[in-house]
DNA sequence: CTAGCTCAGTTGGTTAGAGCAGCTGACTCT
DNA sequence: AGAGTCAGCTGCTCTAACCAACTGAGCTAG
């Protein structure tokens, strides 16, 4: 018979759960400041290594995020892990052979599509304007040659701000982030800038204009070129 | 000077992606064993525990799955880590007193609707039947006053199906799972079942006609439905 | 008196070694 | 040949010690 020795196994696997049910708990924000170590050993009744193997998971997660001696804290509930697993994810499809950003891209396309949609004709002025700042720089920057990704990226962001839900635009800006991490890791296809904000300059337009057709065909037209350039470099390289 | 004794410090912090460049170089797929943790303390140069919280955190990301007794595995590169991330995220916000339940509800709405209206019509007869014998199901069930959680999951899935993008549709999936296991746990305000089959039959009908506004409209107002429910649920209870 | 340093105390990071627990497969006894 | 057992792999947990980053009190030099 084994049968005694239940409560006392399986220690790690809801050590997570219970520090998970600490935070909701005692309603930590982020940033709020969690037990120590020790007291963490002493409130859950694990070693220190247990805990510690909980706390890794977590920030794994995003849940918690530790600082080197100064403390654990409640994470910022960022995408940030989504991120690296669907960044991972994709790198290693890609080396086996599976298309995998292209399936990423398309995603992105996907959802993109659905979204502009229904921010066409009703952005403030004031995000448009903020829109038009940033179609100005990128051009500013395609002309000097330099890098545009952080100004494409600000200008997604902004776009999609309009639509007063942080999460979506999170989750966006996430799936940006794993898109361009892959992309520099795998095929260095810098687009040509000036292709780039020409595109950016016509959803601009379209969303201004209020046409939501206009605008959803800009969007994948922008896409498109992305993904003509995609399709050309083949599954694995190396 | 406190300038040297880099390369030894940082060690978990590059474990981590020193075990995710081992999986990529040797082109691992979904499954593959790993090296034992003895192993990887000797390929990688760091203690059993270090080993264990890099393996730890890297499960979290559901790169590799560790399984007692047995070995460790290259996870199946599957969104549950996301969900639980997200479920958290929205069940702590929830008790903070925002309305994270509901941006995640839009969520799923802003991207439902998006890839709707491109399904329509598009849709291969398999699929159709396939989905009028969940849908028939779902009455069924509804009949017997069962839960019918399963069947919708199964309706939405199958749905996206036919987008021919698997990371897509797992994509959705997450957010499925996340909104419900949220769902369940705070706001138990389950919706007449009636109402959720009509409205699954006429986004159904919809699909097959291949109007793709109507398909969309039909999702929105089964949204809509939800979102109302949730709306009458005060954010923080207890 | 202030600017700067040093140093002790806090926090997390890393290592080592021992023993526990789940699974497998070969070996033995019936 | 079949069932039970045991040795050996695997990962899991614990203890104890030391290393490294940060803070703040207190001291020293200007």
């Amino acid at each position: 018979m084994r049968t005694a020795g239940y409560a006392l196994a399986m220690a790690a696997r809801d050590l997570q759960e219970r520090i998970k049910k600490l935070i909701v708990d005692r309603r930590l924000p982020s940033g709020a400041p969690l037990p120590t170590e020790p007291e963490l050993m002493r409130l859950l009744g694990a070693s220190r290594n247990s805990v510690r193997e909980a706390l890794k998971a977590l920030q794994a997660m995003g849940i918690v995020e530790i600082r080197h001696g100064f403390g654990t804290y409640v994470g910022p509930m960022s995408f940030a892990p989504m991120i690296e697993g669907l960044a991972f994810r994709t790198v290693a499809g890609h080396y086996r052979g599976e298309d995998s950003l292209l399936q990423l891209l398309e995603l992105r396309e996907a959802v993109e599509t659905g979204l502009v949609s229904r921010l066409a004709g009703r952005l403030p002025e004031a995000d448009l304007a903020e829109l038009d700042a940033l179609v100005d720089r990128m051009e500013r920057e395609a002309a000097e040659g330099g890098g545009l990704a952080e100004t494409d990226r600000a200008f997604h962001a902004t776009l999609y701000r309009g639509l007063d839900n942080v999460l979506l635009g999170e989750v966006l800006e996430a799936f940006w982030d794993a898109f361009h991490r892959v992309r520099c890791d795998l095929a260095a296809t810098p687009q040509d800038p000036r292709v780039t904000c020409r595109q950016h300059r016509e959803i601009l337009d379209a969303v201004r204009s209020g046409d939501s057709l206009r605008a959803e065909r800009a969007i994948r037209e922008h896409f498109g070129n992305l993904r003509a350039r995609l399709s050309h470099t083949p599954t694995a390289a190396s």
